[in-house]
Order: structure tokens, then sequence, then C-alpha cells
DNA sequence: TTGTATGCGTTATCAA
DNA sequence: TTGATAACGCATACAA
């Protein structure tokens, strides 16, 4: 393996000197910097990071860890992310988990071997919020979740309302004219995110002077449409007389809407259905399906700038709501 | 920061001791063992991983190298093969590229920094192998593009044959009575796979007796919605009499129907689809697309069974060939 | 502008 | 079964 001395040697410089070349610094003679950078590329040479992180100290880079491989809403603003960061001189270091994953435990230990100036969380779990978040020092963003219930001084958020985006699309439900509607979500005492949905779905109903029965009209199931799928296929079991179903995720509201053809229901004409995200996927489902869109282009500006605030100037803590958009889609039906 | 040190002085043994205890080491007391353990939890240690790798010689781990998070064919390869290495000692380090990163680079970094005891591509640009693949020295295997033509010894490869199932799936097309065929895949001349399936195409025109005009009825797009959907649009303004499409991916697949929809033809009625892959998708959209399916649980069972056996029992490569199938699903339409 | 020397936190070798 | 000590490859404070 090559390593930096080798370059130092079979350039006639110092192990320092290479060093200097290889990190851009202005200290270094335009003489020495040409022919070590010559050897570097005769060798192919690229320094170990392993190395590097272990002594370095600071690294002008900011991390972001992404909870859900498969969430297209996170590729989508992951995306957007490194675009705005390609016009700064940070560098990115993007870390995809697991969806039940630890992302405190994971930034802690991000922290601790790359050194970041900030992070991004993309998706995060309260709970382990609560529990770790104490340990991360370095100015931080929870993206797509509001943290204003936890007082972190270092921890900003940028978020949907998911309560009042829930609520909205239960509402576009009863502004169709359904009152007979099915519910299918995550897990409400695991995933935050669900349990908030949950509760804009309970206050729909209440404004609508309408009786919501978790244990009829709430099923659970994964975000994926085969789980949705099976979900569907429970739920219309259980209560055969809905009209309309609202899926607390496009992939979800896909699962549902195979479901219901399957055994024969026409969508929109026989139930309605709305997702959640607004992906664009949802754009290009048949029917176009109706959802909740989430401006994720917004939600990764306003995360990268409020972030950059915080490192750069000093800022304090922010909760930012980014408002959200009904996509009527051709999903929903009026009924009556 | 706690590091091993202070896990020593606070437990009164050496490091060397904890290290071996944190490494699960036998040759310790399980006095020491049980103390040890004890301080760790206590500070709640983790190892830094860039010390850990920096020092390490061997680590009983195999990297995986996915190219394109957005794949959801390799995603599902990925939990497969994640499934698979669950049940041994192994550890995977999965590491996500851009579409047109180059993987071997990324390959000879992996080695560098983890020393893995082999590789697994998901997908792969020959001209990178080509160029540097001579550098990394540990078993690989290439998955879904077969690396026959590159005679490395410490690299086997595992695919669908994609002429062969490209060549199926326009060949399904002329069966079904059509021969005005138009075809949206990648850059054939930067996409190694977009350039097979294309030869594909090209096979089955000729056994067709219809001649085929890549200028006229071929059209580029990359591999999403969005682009698929403008392309289709370029292609049908060229080819207004076309009556079928392959598209070289189900996502590009659903760019083309709602393409042709918002132009008012109907799927299959006046023009049929067929797509590649056979992701879940696919037989969630409507219609079902007819496609190629890809038979992602076998490449990855064949990938990792031809990987350990190259690791562990020496065997030499292998190139193998996993057979695909034809999903009729709903998109085509028989004519005439 | 360059070089020397030290240490980052860990594993591995060797001796005890 | 344990401990001292030398690496691993690099960045950096300090000296020249």
């Amino acid at each position: 393996m090559v390593t930096i001395k080798d370059i130092a040697r079979e350039s006639g410089y110092s192990v320092s000197t290479v060093s200097r070349v290889l990190n851009h610094r202005n200290d270094v003679s335009p003489d020495a910097k040409k022919k070590i950078e010559k050897v570097v590329a005769a060798y192919n040479f690229v320094p170990n990071n392993n190395a590097k992180h272990l002594k370095q100290s600071n690294s002008k880079s900011i991390g972001v860890l992404v909870k859900g491989i498969q969430n297209m809403l996170f590729a989508s603003i992951v995306e957007e992310i490194q675009c705005m960061i390609e016009n700064t001189d940070y560098t990115l270091i993007v870390s995809y988990l697991d969806e039940d994953a630890d992302e405190v435990e994971q930034a802690v230990l991000l922290c601790r071997e790359r050194k970041p100036l900030g992070l991004l969380f993309l998706g995060g779990n309260p709970e382990y919020f609560k529990k770790e978040f104490a340990q991360v020092d370095v100015p931080c963003v929870l993206v797509t979740n509001l943290a204003d219930q936890m007082d972190f001084p270092n921890l900003s958020s940028v978020a949907t309302d998911d309560i009042a985006a829930a609520k909205c699309a239960v509402d576009a439900l009863f502004d169709a004219g359904h009152t007979k509607i099915g519910i299918l979500g995550g897990d409400i005492e695991k995933s935050y995110t669900s349990h908030q949905r949950f509760i804009g779905c309970q206050q729909s109903f209440l404004e609508h002077d309408t009786v919501f029965v978790p244990e009829k009209s709430y099923e659970k199931a994964r975000f994926s449409y085969d789980s949705a799928y099976r979900g569907m296929k429970r739920l219309i079991a259980r209560c055969p007389d809905i009209t309309a179903v609202f899926a607390m995720s496009d992939v979800m509201a896909i699962g549902v809407i195979r479901a219901l053809r399957d055994l024969e229901y026409r969508v929109p004409e026989d139930v309605s259905v709305i997702g959640f995200d607004g992906t664009a996927l949802a754009e290009y489902y048949n029917p176009k399906l109706a959802t909740i869109k989430q401006q994720y282009q917004t939600l990764a500006t306003r995360s990268v700038e409020i972030l950059f605030g915080q490192i750069e100037l000093k800022r304090s803590q922010i909760h930012e709501i980014v408002p959200f958009e009904l996509a009527s889609g051709e999903s929903i039906q009026k009924i009556r």
C-alpha cells in the first residue's frame, strides 16, 4: 500500500510538505507543489481516511443521517441538500440508517469519527433524542419532525405540520361527502410521525362530529406496498362499508388501491383514497393520487440555511413549520 | 471523549486487556471480562472506528458497493444479502454510490480502509473495471452485469442475460402483433447495461425481419419517471405511429405510460408498453406492468454463495447467468 | 518555505 | 491470563 511516506520519499520532500500539498494549503512553494502533485498522480495516491480522521480535529463537513433508505421523500431532500452544499466549501457525509435504527447513537459516533461542523437528521425518533442527544454538541437540524417539545439549544427543526396536514387529508375526504373513513398508518406507539398524523385524523373526525373508533377503522402497516396491501385487506374485512381511506404515505396508498381493486372495488368510484408525501410517484400513478404534498425543496433549503445560521452566525435554535399543499389528484370521488 | 485508556484506568486493567474484552476474545479471565464490561457500559464507551480500522489488518467483513440509491432492484438485492449475511459471522459494509460514480475507485478505498475479505458490486461499469480493477486483490462478485469479457481471476459475476431478456421483451411485443415499436433506454455509449439491452432489441428486430432505425425509434433518457416522461414525448413526436414501447426499466415504463395518457393515448388499447426489472412497483401499477422479472433473490443468494466459495474454499471465478421471467401484466394488447 | 517530532485511539506482538 | 510497547497513516505544533 502506498502511503504518504512513499510520496515523500519519492518526491524528495518531507511528509509534512506532502501533507500540506494534499490539503491544499498555501504555505508551499509552487515548485514543491507541482513536483509532489506529479508523484501523487503517478502513484494514484489517496490519503487513508482512517488516519486522516483519527488525527484531524475539524473537517468543514456536515453529516446527514437518513432514516430509511427506501423513503422517497428523504431521497428527494438529500438530493436537494447535495445541490445546495455543492456551492459551498463544505463536504457532505451522508449516512443511511435502517428505519428503526438509533439515529442519535449513530450521530454520536459520526461526531467522534468525522468531526462534522453540523448534523442534519432526516427523520428521527424523539425517544432517542431525549435519551442521548445531550451527547451531541454540534448544531443540528431535525428535518420532517418538529423538535419544539425538546429543548436542546443546539437542535433546530424544520417540518411539515403533520397534525394539520393529516387533518387536511381527512377533511378532504369529509368535504367530498365521505363519513365512513378508514385509516392506514404506522404504529402510533413507535412512530412519532404516525402518532402526529393520527392526532390530526382524530381532530378532523371530532370537527365533523363523527365518531372515530381506532380499533375498528385504524389499521397498522409498515410503509411498503406489500404491508399496506395486506393491511387494507384486514381493514376492509372489518369495515366493509367504508367509502374512503387515508393512507399515511403514498406508497401505502398504492398498496391500498391495489388491494381494493383486487377485491373488485373501483377507485375512486367505490372507494376514495388519499395518500401523504406528494412524491413523484403520486403524480405518475393511475389514478393520480390525491395526497398531501410536502415541500421537499423548502424543507431542504430551510434546513441547510438554519444549520449554517447556527454554525456560522451562532444563531440560536428555530423550529420552523413549512407549509404543505393538498394535491387533489384523481383518487377522490364526491358522493351523494 | 472517553477512550480505551479511560476504560483501562477506571477498570484497573491494561489497555490490552480492555481491547481483548472489546473484541470478544477468550483469553481473558471471566472476572476481568465482567469488570471491564461494567465500566464500558457505565461510560457508554464505543471504540473509535478510525483507530480500529487504521490498525486492524483483517476484519471478517464483506463490502457491498451499490451504484444508484434509487435503484429499487438493487435495494431488494441488498435486503436479501443482508438476510443471508445475518446468519454468518461476517459483517456487511454497505456503501451507496452515485449512478455515475467510479465504483472501482471506491472499492480500492474501501479495501484500504476497511480491509474486507470480499466485495459485492451491485451494478458496475466495465470501463472502470478494465482501468483499475487490477488494484483490487480480494475476491469480488459483480452482480447484475456479466464480467466474462474481463478476465480477472478474482472477479466472478452473476447476472441476468440482458441481451436475451431485452430480446424477450421486444419479442413479446412482436408476438402481440406489433411491428411499430419504440424503445426508451439509457445512453448506450455510457451505460453498459443499456448497451446490452439495446443489442437484444436489435436481435429481436432482425429475427422478425423488421428494420430498426435507432435514430428514429430509440430515445435516450435517464432512469427516472420524469426523464422517461419527456423522452417518450420526444419519441412520439418523431414516430406518432408506434403501437408499442419497450422501456428499459419499470420506472421508465411508468414515465412512458403517463406521457402517453397525457397525449390521450390509452395503454394498452392504443399503445402497449413493456418494462424491465420486475420490481414490486410493476405489480402495483395500473395497469399492471408487463415486464422482465429479474430474480433478485437468486441474484443475491448466488452472489453471496459464489463470493464465499472464493473466499473460504479458494474457488476460482465463475460467470453465472440467472434466468429471467416474462411477466405479462396488463399493459400489452394484442393487435389485428 | 520546509522539516522534525509527537500523538490521534486502537490492535498486535511479545514478553512476563 | 495479563501488560508494555510498537506500530497503523496522517496532521500539526514547533523549530529551523
